[in-house]
DNA sequence: GTACCTGCAAATCGTTTGCAGGAAA
DNA sequence: TTTCCTGCAAACGATTTGCAGGTAC
């Protein structure tokens, strides 16, 4: 258990936390390290049951601060805003480049999965440089019915 | 006036809300004749909000009744949900191909303008064979600051 | 000691549902 | 006349905010 939270992105996010001169405290602390142990999205209310019934911290983590976390991460460009299906909210972590990934989203059970493709970076890239607009990030999400919602 | 709503879209939508068994109704129209005549994508509060503005059937039209009119037209195919920042979701009519288009979003001032890339919908189409997931629909949505909010 | 971080509870906002009256067939 | 469509108001669920107390520095 002690290796969990050690991976690169959550080195990242303490030092630029840290520079943005936030203090250190529980709630954080602990979403930190369940974000860093993620695969994949996840949301505010799925984080928040996650690290009650851990008890991840000495008290219960509140919603309200999962969210405030959640939004001085994204602030800080450690975790993206992935909105899929539904009115839920998904937060991920924001890894180095070998980490980037679209998702696939089975709109039968709702599962999401992460795929890659460097083709289709290229071409977004490419395209990225003749569009009206300065990009920061980009999202791709294909939809459909997964194998196991496929008769 | 007369030929806002007389384009491809507001007649197959007719046509496939009849053939579903829908009767036709006041607040279903003035949905349809709205959103026949937009370019891109609108929020179901926005078009309340113009609906009522312009007095669209004899009485006021309902959030209800354009939340309803939207889950008939998107279970019929005819327009898709397009969810993308704070979570405000937003509808659009499906037209026929050459209608078909992606997204850039300004995160500074919320804009939303419609783009299209062949390269790009070259290589979603390869991609789609590749994956576990038999793809109906896919998004490409791009973050940035548009030219207005780039210094 | 000061200013920030946090949990709780209440407020907010988008969306959904139950119901009664009016309209389409 | 029967069934569907609609508006209203209440319910619901995710997110935000105000506040009081505890914690990092």
């Amino acid at each position: 258990m002690t290796g969990e939270h050690d991976g690169d992105w959550y080195q990242r996010a303490t030092l630029a936390l840290a520079g943005a001169g936030y203090r250190r405290g529980g709630a954080r602390q602990a979403v930190l390290e369940l974000l860093d142990g993620q695969r994949c999205a996840r949301s505010a209310v799925e984080i928040e049951e996650v690290l009650r019934r851990r008890g991840a911290c000495g008290r219960p983590v509140s919603r309200a601060s999962v969210y405030r976390i959640l939004d001085q991460l994204e602030a800080l460009g450690l975790v993206t805003r992935l909105e899929v299906g539904r009115g839920v909210v998904r937060f991920e972590p924001v890894r180095g480049g070998s980490g980037h990934h679209h998702h696939l989203v089975c709109d039968v059970c709702g599962t999401l999965t992460p795929f890659t493709d460097p083709e289709l970076e290229r071409a977004i890239d490419r395209l990225s440089q003749r569009v009206a607009l300065s990009v920061s990030e980009h999202e791709v999400v294909l939809h459909g019915a997964c194998s196991d919602c496929t008769p």
